[in-house]
DNA sequence: GTCTATAGTCCGATAGAC
DNA sequence: GTCTATCGGACTATAGAC
């Protein structure tokens, strides 16, 4: 048994998640957060490299799950098709834990700082789907053109998603998107 | 004659961006600025929000010339159509001072906080499209994905036009990038 | 684990433009 | 008189250095 709880990150998470909830994320310090999960402010920032990155350490393993399924896709599936598989396999991720995610859509919605820091997850996300096509053989700028539709997708998707209230799942969501992505790329 | 320099944002703007082009953005402090500029830390908190932003006041010229071509696009054209055109004018924005727009490229990339803020511009330039569009009577979520389509070939197209040694211009990228983008998207 | 620099806020005072 | 822009300084939290 170790000296320290095992779940430092986690506990941090959770009580960041809570503070920025109850009071907002700017008028939450540093301090309070680790206070509440019986920790020292320095211990927050050996864990996170900046006080918005509690928020976001969990997007590697999104990034992993799309990487992957793009790799892995079936040989000769349409570069688009890939990522439009990637986008749905997120539906796992995010109906895992449907409570935490709009409680974290919440905060970030509330906080331009944190916008920005979702943004930037998202651009690693496409940077990672792209590499991910170039793998396939896809060449550019085509691999980033995709992978940004895709992430494009993605973000439209999510937002429909997470503000509906009649509990429609996301895949459902995901391929209407891409179906109205197609209708709009196909005119002229 | 007034006691202050009429053109104190500028005179900001110029010396920040060569400090950070000399010493790089982390190691550039506000107060450094603002001496080379004959001005105090205080004045600069005045003109920009934060640090970062006074590499990106001028983003909100870009914006209304999106908007505006989007709004004024002939009766009848197709939404992406109308978004393309106002891809294609922002050659002018870029190819008008290409040394300034190659500097701050350049500073941006070496630092992920600018990255950031660079994706929110282009973030709320995806929200004044979508915003457009609906005015033109397009409905959600088309607008919005036909805004971030777009969107996502410029920014493809920029770093393309930007990288480009043989001095192409921004238009024929462009035109190149929605190419592609209606090829990816024709598949399946 | 302590110490410190810098970003960024808040208070007020002042001075020219209109 | 009102509006807007400058300056001064004290203050807190973040984040990095040691």
């Amino acid at each position: 048994m170790s000296r320290w709880q095992p779940d430092t990150r986690e506990r941090l998470e959770r009580a960041a998640l809570d503070l920025f909830t109850e009071h907002g994320f700017a008028e939450t310090t540093v301090p309070q957060i680790t206070a509440r999960a019986g920790l020292t402010t320095r211990t927050f920032f050996r864990h996170f490299a900046d006080k918005r990155e509690v928020l976001f350490f969990r997007s590697a393993d999104l990034q992993q799950l799309f990487v992957d399924t793009v790799t892995h896709a079936p040989e000769g599936t349409a570069p688009l098709d890939t990522v439009a598989a990637a986008v749905e396999a997120a539906s796992e991720v995010l109906e895992e834990r449907p409570a935490w995610s709009r409680e974290r859509f919440a905060v970030i919605s509330a906080n331009p700082a944190l916008q920005e820091r979702e943004l930037m997850k998202m651009a690693s996300l496409t940077t990672g789907v792209a590499e991910a096509l170039r793998g396939r053989g896809v060449g550019e700028p085509v691999a980033s053109l995709t992978a940004e539709a895709g992430i494009a997708v993605f973000r439209v998707a999510f937002e429909v998603w997470i503000r509906a209230t009649d509990g429609r799942d996301f895949r459902g969501v995901v391929r209407d998107s891409f179906a109205q992505l197609r209708a709009v790329t196909s005119g002229s």
